[in-house]
DNA sequence: GCAAAACCAGATAATTTAGTCTGAATTAAA
DNA sequence: TTTAATTCAGACTAAATTATCTGGTTTTGC
């Protein structure tokens, strides 16, 4: 095995982008969300709970209630959700899991993998979710 | 969390790139090897045992048995250690977690994070681990 | 031949991640 | 005012990963 992000990451990003491209309510609960994306509609709900913990979103209780995103979709950056929910330890820590890799006490592969890394950083703190409204929908409708 | 490769990965690499190191003896035993790596033994010898049923390493039983590269240096790639523990899947599936993402039915951000997978598994698929002899010494004199 | 050192195979345990369940609090609508 | 739909908090379960243990087999050196 071999992952990127984690399950909760990805559904997380998956739920962001979900909420950007929707335009039509003020509000939609863990139930639609889950349902649309086809994922586990309990896991994605502590999901969305955290997130709103973060700031990312917002929730309201009660009837009718549900989530939304709480800043506008070209404040919110990739990178802001990974970091929320992952941490941004894979940009800093050693791809080969070697203790103490740093550019003085490098590992074998330091210099290769860090740029890569960097770039992979780059990518997702200068792209805000507003970029990718219309593919999301695209995506949604073959779901 | 998040990682890019796992653990046994990781490890793994590390044991390859400690072997490829070495030029004093032939064979190097899982204690000397975990020992030196500071990783633990009956972890690493497992991961050997499955390097050798893949070909990568070789290995002698008995008393003063050990592993050893079953290929020259130059002729083992990142990539193949990587393939061989975790299998090629992070390269191919999707970030998001979405299914079905391809260039037919690609997921928001499948253009953007295409572009450094494919670096990735550029750089894994184009450097074998002869280039690395000098850094891993350096870095196992510091560990 | 025998003991020690090693790999090997399979079972087991511990930890982390993924996912589910229950019940409480909140809100809107009927 | 009652009911249904929701978020939320926390406990719980399941699955995967990481790590350890046990016993067997092979090989070398004494």
């Amino acid at each position: 095995m071999s992952v990127i992000f984690s399950k909760k990451c990805e559904y997380g990003l998956q739920a962001i982008l979900y909420l950007a491209s929707k335009k039509d309510k003020q509000y939609f609960s863990a139930k639609e969300i889950a349902s649309d994306l086809k994922i586990p509609k309990e896991f994605v709900s502590k999901i969305l709970q955290s997130l709103v913990a973060n700031g990312i979103i917002g929730s309201k209780k009660g009837k009718n209630g549900g989530f939304y995103l709480a800043k506008k979709p070209n404040k919110i950056k990739l990178i802001d959700i990974v970091e929320a929910i992952d941490g941004l330890d894979v940009f800093k820590s050693c791809v080969l899991g070697f203790p103490n890799c740093s550019s003085d006490v490098p590992c074998p592969v330091h210099s290769e993998w860090g740029k890569l890394r960097n770039m992979a950083y780059e990518m997702l703190s200068s792209q805000t979710i507003d970029r990718f409204v219309e593919k999301t929908l695209k995506k949604l409708s073959k779901l």
